[in-house]
RNA sequence: GCCGAGGUGGCGGAAUUGGUAGACGCGCUGGCUUCAGGUGCCAGUGUCUUCACAGACGUGCUGGUUCGAGUCCAGUUCUCGGUACCA
């Protein structure tokens, strides 16, 4: 049996057995006594064509659930599509085609590239987000939001793009403009959908300390999104009116030395005085064309203008102007500030700038301070503060809160720099939001029955307004409550609620009478392990974790059942490279996944992106590295064909001992290498070894060849699942009498490992000067006595007194002299 | 500015967690095979000294702990990611 390796062929083959025999489908049997396991990949989003980036992720994660397969667990592996999203109607628009055919187009042409690269799916479990079997319960979920309040409408200050026509979040703003035509987004006061996720910022802060199986990068990275910050309500009076101005600080401490206020432009004082004063009315006008890039932020000229009202100092008494400043945030906070220039880097810049007082009330514990010059920002010993005079500042947060407290004038609170959740978009490809305007009644939420509102797929998009709100028969209703004629909501929903949900859809996709299955969240649920980009570390993994938590509180499954966090462990994997940037169309660097099928077949393209880096880490494509790949796999086939042959003498016992050893210590590295955290590229360098050992080996007898086969059927097991392919047929080939993707993860036999002579490192003053074979339970004795007689060690003795031994068992022999 | 990660050959990267630094792969050099080779095989490949045998140096930099440090401690520097008028 002599062939070529022919990966194109045996690709296709195994696929085919795989399938016919449902190796990649979960039991669900309760009488199954394995222990459950579900692996998730982040689901594409159906594009057109796979890239490199999802190969390299989603090789990930079919080597960790072919991996726990082989280790006794039932696993869950599923597969589907996140497929709303924008640039479906980029692409109507384009090619003058409705956003839905292109991309169920999409999805079909990149199933089949998933397939090509034998990935372990669950295809029965296959859906796409825009299936209104899917997002029906997306809509039912968000009315029973409503109903308790989690869920709400409202006017607030959003960015917003003139040319697309929509609100954008945050996240879809690139340096200050839209992610799509690039024009600068305005903030525009809009009634919006929001949810309440901030209701859940303590849970969601506190619970990432369960997180244990995360990146810490990832960790830090949404605490530090939450924002957490405990300060002080402080409430002053304003002048002539019965009205309070609430700010929030966090240094109550410098409450004496405030000498004016600052609000932001939209706060409803400043709209009241620009009503009678034009000049300010236009300062309001610019600050709504502010850019929000970064850089411009940081850099940009702070500007104010007085509003000509006054606020009461509250435990003075005293006045100081309210001003209105451009640096001051509306959705921070309470959008006003105290401003107190002589603490305050910033307030002191805009003191200095507008003429206003700075007064001093914290100095340096042991030194004095210019004030003028510069701000003192640090925590020291109160002054000029009456009755607080020689607190530090530790102690006069609290004295000054307590002060305020009894007076009914501030309290103690914590602030999130977390926001609520802007849902809402005027786009046309997502999930309509089940709301309906009643002139008469409101807002009225659709009722559970009529649910799913259906997105028609039908209509064309053209780059300005969403069709949906031009598509009567979408748009017409009758109001639930009242029967007169009402308009529905055409806003559809935020596609990142689409994604917040589907790995619990999984355990159940097929569920019509419930969004998931209790029982089915039990057995499964919450995912083992979750691989994607780290680009994710916060908007899609904190809605995500946010959603779950709504789901367990909609008592859709309890915490025993489906967990408080939607994914245990999680592994963030870095980009793919070329030329040291990542791969674009723009760039024209990108290596197309399907081009390296067709040359090396799919194996070779899995065995590279998993070799060349560990997981984490960016992989830089290398052409040269994909041939050394492609090589390996050659190798390994050569041997197994050369591994045929007729014992006719004798072996030497020693070698075949010391390939045995080379086995079991790969089997263990590899094992290990799995176990401690996912390092591919080093469990698949121990393989290499391993092969080495066994091409250098020559079996003369019956003891060598049963050796060699014993490598290779070891072997094939643990190629697996890096190149599931071709172990299949490297077992076929040997006779094996299971295919190598249900074989059992191959086990270490101890016996194996025990040596009858080790070789030792021979140190002289920490420098290694030789090694010595030893018997292996020499003791240090025996080991000094062979250094002594070994040559090239007893020259660095000659002369020197002996002044300490050191002996490490099975390792070292350090022996300290100094000149007799 | 703040938070986090990290500096190991020509390159990607290993190092059992304080015990033989540079595994494995790429690249490169020489040789063999071949009509030919973007094939396969063999040998070599951290730097410096040396004909050689050997030896010295070597994990960003400076110190420290230790019989012994890529690994631990202190300081320093650079790179990369994230984030920011957040009050």
């Amino acid at each position: 049996m002599s062939d070529r390796y022919e990966p194109q062929k045996i690709e296709k083959k195994w696929q085919a057995k795989w399938d016919e025999a449902g190796v990649d489908l979960p039991s669900e049997d309760p009488s199954d006594a394995r222990k459950s396991y579900y692996c998730l990949e982040m689901f594409p989003y159906p594009s057109g064509n796979l890239h490199m980036g999802h190969v390299r992720n989603y090789c990930l994660g079919d080597v960790i659930a072919r991996y726990k397969r082989m280790n006794g667990f039932n696993v869950l592996h599923p597969i589907g599509w996140d497929a709303f999203g924008l640039p479906a109607e980029n692409a109507a628009i384009k090619h003058k085609r409705p956003p839905a055919e292109w991309t169920y187009h999409n999805i079909d042409q990149m199933r089949g590239q998933l397939k090509q690269l034998g990935l372990s799916y669950d295809w029965s479990r296959e859906f796409a987000t825009c299936q209104p079997e899917y997002y029906r319960w997306e809509q039912w979920m968000f009315i029973k939001l409503v109903e308790k309040g989690l869920a709400y409408r409202k006017e607030a200050e959003v960015n917003w793009c003139q040319p697309c026509h929509t609100v954008l979040a945050n996240e879809q703003v690139v340096e200050g403009a839209c992610w799509r035509c690039d024009t600068p987004v305005e903030r525009k006061n809009l009634a919006q959908w929001f949810i309440r996720i901030t209701d859940y910022a303590e849970e969601l802060l506190n619970d990432l300390d369960k997180l244990s199986g995360w990146p810490e990068k990832v960790i830090g990275m949404q605490r530090n999104w939450i924002g957490r910050s405990t300060g002080t309500e402080v409430s002053f009076g304003v002048e002539g009116s019965e009205e309070v101005l609430d700010i929030f600080t966090t240094r109550p401490d410098t409450l004496m030395g405030v000498t004016y206020m600052a609000v932001a432009a939209g706060h409803p004082l400043a709209k009241r005085a620009a009503k009678s004063n034009s000049e300010l009315a236009k300062f309001l006008e610019e600050c709504s064309h502010i850019s929000t890039k970064e850089a411009d932020v940081a850099l940009m000229e702070k500007k104010g203008m007085d509003t000509g009202f006054k606020a009461l100092h509250p435990i003075t008494g005293e006045t100081v102007p309210i001003w209105v400043a451009n640096f001051v945030l509306m959705s921070y906070g309470t959008g006003a500030v105290m401003s107190v220039p002589a603490h305050d880097e910033r307030d002191h810049e805009f003191a200095h700038k507008y003429g206003i007082a700075i007064k001093q009330v914290i100095k340096p514990v042991d030194s004095e301070w210019n004030i003028q010059a510069a701000a003192f920002i640090e925590a020291g010993v109160l002054i000029n503060s009456a009755q607080f005079d020689g607190l530090g500042s530790i102690d006069a947060k609290v004295a000054i809160t307590e002060f305020l407290t009894s007076a009914g004038k501030g309290e103690e609170r914590v602030q999130y720099r977390l926001r609520d959740w802007l849902v809402s978009r005027q786009r046309y490809w997502g999930a309509p939001i089940p709301a309906i305007h009643c002139d008469g009644c409101g807002i009225v939420m659709v009722p559970e029955d009529q649910l799913p509102v259906v997105l028609p797929e039908h209509l064309q998009p053209t780059g300005g307004a969403s069709p949906l709100t031009e598509c009567e028969e979408f748009v017409h209703v009758d109001c639930p409550k009242c029967g007169k004629a009402a308009r529905r909501e055409t806003d559809t929903f935020d596609t990142f609620m689409e994604s917040s949900w589907y790995m619990n859809r999984y355990t159940s996709p097929h569920s019509d009478d419930a969004m998931v299955d209790a029982a089915a969240m039990k057995q499964w649920a919450p995912v083992d392990q979750y691989v994607g980009g780290v680009e994710h570390a916060v908007l899609h993994l904190l809605y995500a974790r946010f959603y779950h938590k709504l789901m367990r509180d909609a008592g859709l499954f309890t915490s025993e059942e489906g967990g408080d966090e939607p994914f245990r462990n999680l592994l963030t994997q870095g980009m793919v490279l070329k030329d040291g940037a990542k791969m674009s169309k723009s760039k024209g660097n990108t290596v197309d996944p399907n081009s390296i099928i067709e040359k090396y077949g799919a194996d070779t393209a899995r065995l590279f992106t998993l070799f060349a880096a560990p997981p984490e880490k960016d992989l830089e494509w290398s052409d040269a590295g994909v041939d050394g790949a492609s090589r390996f796999l050659k190798r390994v086939w050569r041997l197994m064909e050369s591994a045929d042959i007729k014992p006719a003498g004798e072996d030497d016992a020693a070698a075949v001992k010391a390939l045995r050893l080379t086995i079991h210590t790969t089997i263990g590295r590899v094992t290990h290498a799995f176990e401690q955290g996912y390092a591919f590229n080093v469990a698949i360098a121990a393989l290499m070894e391993m092969t080495n050992a066994l091409s250098a080996f020559e079996p003369k007898g019956e003891k060598g060849v049963a050796v060699v086969r014993e490598g290779l059927e070891a072997l094939a097991a643990m190629l697996v699942p890096f190149v599931p392919h071709f172990a299949c047929e490297l077992g076929e080939r040997m006779g094996m009498e299971k295919m190598a993707v249900v074989a059992d993860w191959p086990a270490v036999d101890e016996s194996a490992l025990v040596q009858d002579e080790i070789t030792l490192a021979v140190q002289i003053q920490g420098k290694r000067r030789g090694e010595i074979t030893v018997p292996k339970d020499a003791d240090q004795d025996a080991v000094m006595a062979a250094a002594e007689s070994d040559a090239s060690i007893a020259k660095w003795l000659d002369g020197m007194q002996i002044v300490k031994v050191i002996f490490v068992p099975g390792r070292l022999l350090n022996i300290v002299v100094k000149p007799a």
